[in-house]
DNA sequence: AAGTGTTGTTTTGGATCCAAAGTAGATATC
DNA sequence: GATATCTACTTTGGATCCAAAACAACACTT
């Protein structure tokens, strides 16, 4: 609604995601409050709000705390948003796509082939990247029949290492980031393909195993680097 | 924290489950607290609390109205469980089930032999299934080493035609509640054999076919009824 | 010495007040 | 007659006040 009623919950969202908060700490409502210069009746709305995203848990009888994530919690998180994704992808498959839903995929497919057609990357194609990669994924889960998985992973996606365009962070090693969306420009005309055949099956895997490129691929793509020079 | 805070967010929960709002009905502050008896304050936490469960949307600008929910909503909230609840199930075989899980499994699945051993159904049986039901499913999910997929389904089950212990409402139609109950006794066993044998693709993928036991076994336990007296 | 009861402090929950934003209705103007 | 603007009303957001619950420290009793 105003301004300040949402913004007191991304504000929040991005202190948790930077770190801000010691994972554990117990967080007080008049001190949250002060810090963010509001009053306790915003912070008391937001606190709700960020226990459901599963950013805050509730501390014993009062008041919440930062919650904790493991190792095993980020790998979980990925595979919700894979396995959701990959539901996604097979209904869409099973029930046929749309011509224009068809030309739109077409259409950001395209896109990342221009995007890396001249073999390398700068500091701005990132930006262009995670813009049509948010379309393509946005796309599948939004023509899946019904908002509810779009919802789930919308709620799992909070978790700040979850989200499918928190793929890239190193934009120092670009070379390395380039193959890895390479990769990921391999996956997406692969599930394309699948979704056009009416694959639901194959549909699914593939996009379940895109899900895990940021996490599972980092070996291979050393292994890719060395092996030229090699 | 105190009893009205959560009070009001599962009275309205219940309230709406109920249909006690109409679909797409817009939700004032105002009129709810006065039904409710409660000041503003509390219904407004509640209302941010049910806007990520996803049982009430943001109206425009202003206020809140009930979610209106489709077949389609309904099929995939179930498959999203079936989805999730089937990773679960796949992780558990594959990183290998405790001695103590396997027990308290097999506790569950007896419970239910002997539930069904006598070969019908009485009223007081719904309640025992549901208990067993939910410590079976709640066991597999809470043992997939992270909470992070339980987290997903609790709120995928706050959508209230989602929970898993919503197979069973026709009371009435005892026989055919039996028949379905022997079939989710079956997939539970196998469930089990699976797990414990690590194989964690069959394992999925019966977890996700048991999602679908309230929704799509109706015409088979019809056929199964009439076929005997043709 | 251990456990229990009491008191004081801290923190949260609920109610109310005020301001701001939004909506609708009416009037005036083109 | 239609459109635009102004006004009055409705509804929500933010701040503050008060009460109640929880936690901690201390003292008292057994």
């Amino acid at each position: 609604m105003s301004d300040s009623d949402t913004s007191v919950v991304s504000r929040l969202r991005k202190l948790i995601g930077e770190g801000a908060f010691r994972q554990g700490e117990r967080l007080g409502e008049v001190a949250v409050a002060e810090q963010l210069g509001v009053s306790r009746t915003p912070v008391r709305l937001a606190f709700r709000t960020l226990e459901q995203e599963g950013l805050l848990q509730r501390a014993g009888k009062r008041g919440f705390r930062v919650r904790e994530f493991t190792e095993a919690d980020v790998l979980c998180a990925v595979e919700v948003r894979g396995a959701l994704e990959g539901l996604a992808a097979r209904r869409l498959a099973e029930q046929g796509m749309s011509p224009a839903l068809t030309a739109e995929l077409e259409f950001w497919i395209q896109k990342g082939r221009d995007l890396l057609a001249k073999g390398y990357l700068e500091e701005q194609d990132v930006e262009v990247w995670s813009e049509l990669n948010r379309h393509f994924h946005e796309n599948i889960v939004g023509s899946a029949g019904s908002s509810v998985i779009g919802d789930a992973i919308a709620r799992n996606n909070h978790l700040p290492f979850a989200a499918a365009d928190s793929i890239i962070i190193d934009s120092e090693a670009l070379d390395r980031e380039y193959r890895k969306l390479q990769l990921a420009q391999v996956q997406h005309e692969l599930v394309v393909q699948a979704l056009r055949h009416g694959e639901g099956a194959r549909a699914e895997m593939l996009m379940r195993e895109h899900a895990l490129i940021g996490l599972r691929y980092a070996e291979l793509l050393d292994v890719g680097r060395h092996a030229p020079s090699g």
